[in-house]
DNA sequence: ATAAATTGGATAATCATTATCCGGTTTAAC
DNA sequence: GTTAAACCGGATAATGATTATCCAATTTAT
């Protein structure tokens, strides 16, 4: 899994914290967040082409969701980051001297490891923006989040 | 998923079709998958130090298998190659300027990511060596195995 | 008009994987 | 015994994907 991933969850977990019309601009949040600025950019730019958030260009801009948290799958985000490229390329393996047809490159593996991956995505794909976030202020994290929602309230513009 | 693990796999597919006693040398199994000669030795190296194949040294040595194929699951071939690392490295996001504890570190996401791992190593413990091999066997591919065993009994020693 | 923000492209740095090389050890065969 | 053919293991290079930086262009509130 890629830290770009992760960190484009908990840029969108932020951004679900703000009220409505206010946006927070990407230094505030790769600053909160520890990742480098420059390209953290790229990652909301790839959030924004995949119509989770929505960015608001000139002074007083920044981000915001575009979508219910509820709409938002962890899933979503992961896609926009990484593309739908499989974690698995089957590569016909042990073709060479036995020449097979195009259509014979079965290959079981590769059925396998479709197979796994679906099962991994089944479980990005359960959990919304909305459930993450639930989860966070159920859990014992409660001081944790007021705190969050200070630094929010203190940083967002609009 | 890296492609060294996919290699390691049809080897030992490979290996599987042995008789009893007889070994393959490594450079024949790498031409046959079309692999780096080279890298795949290292490949091999680790299965032998996971203990799913045995090395004979020395003039006439190769590689066997050393367990049953019942016995050898795709996930260990995945952990034997990959190590038993984790693809998602929880970083504990947003504890900068809120200065979380160390047990704070939920992180719910990684909850998640543990979750959806979890999942898909569970496929790949349900699937053998030995039920690999009879999907093959069973499947539509009866004259491509007949080819490769064809081909284990002229290139095998011993 | 100006300052502050996003956009997009080009490009460099970093890191994990893959690949190569070489000297050392083991074993079959002569 | 000597030799040839294989594995062993450590050092090291090449590759490719991810991450990171820089800069000119565009948008917008003041
Ligand atoms: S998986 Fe299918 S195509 Fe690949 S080697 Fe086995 S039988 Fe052949
Ligand atoms: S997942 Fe837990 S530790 Fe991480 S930001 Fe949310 S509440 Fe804090």
């Amino acid at each position: 899994m890629k830290t770009g991933v992760e960190q484009s969850v908990y840029a969108v977990l932020l951004l679900n914290m703000l009220p409505d019309k206010a946006v927070l601009h990407s230094e505030v949040i790769s600053g909160q967040i520890g990742a480098s600025p420059t390209y953290f950019q790229k990652l909301l730019r790839k959030l924004v082409s995949a119509d989770l958030i929505t960015s608001v260009p000139g002074v007083k801009g920044g981000f915001r969701l575009k979508k219910d948290p509820e709409d938002i799958r962890v899933y979503d985000i992961y896609v926009a980051i990484e593309g739908q490229q499989s974690l698995y390329s089957p590569s016909g393996i042990l073709s060479d001297v036995l020449e097979l047809e195009y259509d014979d490159r079965c290959c079981v593996l590769g059925e396998l490891m479709e197979e796994a991956e679906e099962s991994w995505k089944a479980v990005l794909k359960r959990e919304t923006i909305a459930s993450l976030a639930e989860q966070v202020e159920s859990d014992r994290f409660v001081n944790h989040v007021t705190d969050l929602k200070k630094w929010v309230e203190e940083n967002m513009v609009v």
